[in-house]
DNA sequence: GGCGTTTATTAAAACGAATGAATACTGAGG
DNA sequence: CCTCAGTATTCATTCGTTTTAATAAACGCC
């Protein structure tokens, strides 16, 4: 390995000067043109790439930010990451990929060696998050800029980047009545995920100012399950069990697409086609949302601007750390947007 | 920040002695249990932690793996990048993840900032790939072990892990052949992607030792496109275009899932019943073909084992590394399995 | 009591870069 | 001729760890 004594050695300069130069330091003002040519070509001649771990050791910093997933496989997560990466990227930082499987031990082991690693931030991408809330506070203890993604700690140092939940289902139900339905089938998220109630509120809001019934009977929530894609499963489950009491409904809105999915498989069981016998309406807007068919109307959020954004608040933050400004905690609130597309249609 | 002469100091040894009993260095056997003990406490009370970048300098080691994901919002990552995570967790490495956009620049750029920041091996996920081979090749400068998922690379040190695509396609013609389907169409994949070849040798293959008779006009091949989504559209096109020249054929294979998608599409649009009326079979098994409705049946790659052995063979090329042992290059092909869903049927 | 071993511990030298303090060298101004 | 300000460069230290070589004490043995 070259090392910058090499360059001194071979350019003729003390490696101070060669540090000074490549790294263009506020001294190199003083140095002279035909100096940093000589030493920038030797460097490049000897294909000088300094040594990051001894610069990090000098510097203090790592370049590096750590992202956090509490699920890789919800399909939530590909956009996010994509938008992070790409953010990332633009600064010339790169990202640590941790998957915490939604349990407690490995959240705090995957913590602690990031922490070791210096990184310069923390991206929690929490979205299906099952974990007790006390253990995202040790997340405050590290002073790094710290964002979370798809869930909002009220009171504290961690930004947050979150979608208007409660504007997005107002969005879809509005969407739904506009198209006539009036009987319509609630699938409610999990009590204890944190988008589960503004969603909901969202939809009696709507309700409220529009007269719109809401059946009770018409209306059943997801069990709590540490998996994502459960809500699958549920979602079929659920339908069946509300198409068996035979309580009729034109559309069906679930707390998500995957859930929507469910619902859909159920409903074709059954023999109810979609859209033309039943509407369905999903949330989230992921991949296959679109690919299947029909193609899934639901509320879109923007995935990968989220990623971008809370990229964008922990980079900030790293500034502000490096000129000693203390930056306060951003809350960013994302509005979705409808994507409507096959499985809705006007009630018949 | 505690250092280790901090430990030294207020347990009364020193940090050479610390050193080696905190990392239960072979001198430690000389060393008296009441000795580490007391170091070990000491240490605990003031809750060191060593720095990493000291001790990377010194060793010269990272704990850290590069992963280039050529496309992150190819469905058929995710699972592979869980199957990765999972086992450098438990060997306590930790990924640095890059998705180089099918950018030839990026590519380079990446794979620089990885090697600068000493990763101890690559991983490169290069399933949808365009990027010219001979790019790969600076993979190889690099002598750090290299594992390619989804592409093999004859004559040179970089191992690889795919999936058997030959025997892949025989097992989905055999599917379809064993419930009568004669008439069958297909679309194939991109000629410059590597994976279209076998696959198209595996239908062959079949096709020949059952005396299949494959009708030429019902074969069409996917353009080539960056992007791995791309398909979805080109299937859908290919599909219409095929069932305006009237030939008939009571199923269609597709290259990949995401062709699939777009050839369910396509029949569904033209009024012809997905499996009642027409078969249709993908590859790949991504998320999204176990939820759509009816639900794909595929030829399943095991993308998670893949990530995972991956992951293994370059751990286990550090470990040669470590102890000065030449390791050469491993090439797994595993097998597919077929998983039979709803999407096909008896031909009527 | 001298000599080799084993046990217990450490001083000092890396690792490779960044940087504060110091040292020259130039002119200009008095 | 001396000083001062600016220009150009370097010495020596620091970052926090690991490791090599060395030291010192204790032990057994003839």
């Amino acid at each position: 390995m070259v090392t910058i004594r090499d360059v001194a050695k071979q350019s003729g300069f003390s490696s101070t000067t060669v540090s000074i130069v490549l790294n263009n330091a506020p001294l190199a003002r003083y140095i002279p043109a035909v100096t940093k040519k000589r030493i920038e070509s030797t460097a490049k001649r000897l294909s000088y790439r300094p040594n990051l771990f001894a610069r990090s050791l000098r510097s203090r910093r790592s370049h590096t930010v750590g992202v956090m997933v509490f699920d890789m496989t919800d399909p939530f997560c590909t956009p996010v990451l994509r938008g992070i990466e790409n953010s990332l990227y633009q600064a010339s930082f790169l990202p640590i990929l941790t998957d915490v499987h939604n349990e407690r031990s490995r959240f705090e082991r995957y913590l602690e060696m990031l922490l070791d690693r210096r990184v310069e931030a923390l991206i929690v991408v929490a979205n299906w998050l099952f974990v007790n809330i006390d253990v995202l506070g040790d997340l405050e203890k590290s002073k790094i800029p710290t964002v979370m993604i798809g869930r909002e700690l009220k009171n504290n140092s961690i930004s947050s980047v979150i979608v208007d939940n409660e504007l997005g289902a107002y969005l879809g139900v509005e969407h739904l009545y506009s198209l006539g339905h009036r009987k319509i089938a609630f699938l409610r998220g999990p009590k204890t995920l944190t988008d589960s109630a503004p969603r909901w509120k969202g939809i009696r809001s709507f309700a409220k100012s529009q007269g719109l019934e809401i059946d009770a009977r018409l209306v059943a929530d997801l069990p709590e399950s540490r998996d994502p894609n459960s809500s699958f499963e549920s979602g079929y489950k659920l339908t069946e069990e509300m198409l068996r009491t035979r309580r009729p409904f034109t559309a069906l809105m679930a707390f998500d697409d995957m859930t929507a999915f469910g619902a859909m498989r159920a409903l074709t069981m059954a023999g109810r086609r979609v859209p033309e016998q039943c509407s369905v309406l999903g949330f989230d807007d992921i991949a296959a949302s679109s690919l299947c068919t029909p193609a899934l109307t639901t509320v879109r959020q923007p995935m990968e601007d989220m990623g971008a954004m809370a990229a964008g608040i922990v980079l900030a933050g790293i500034n502000a750390m490096r000129e000693k400004r203390r930056q306060p905690a951003t809350h960013r609130r994302l509005a979705p947007q409808l994507a409507a597309r096959d499985s809705t249609r006007e009630a018949s």
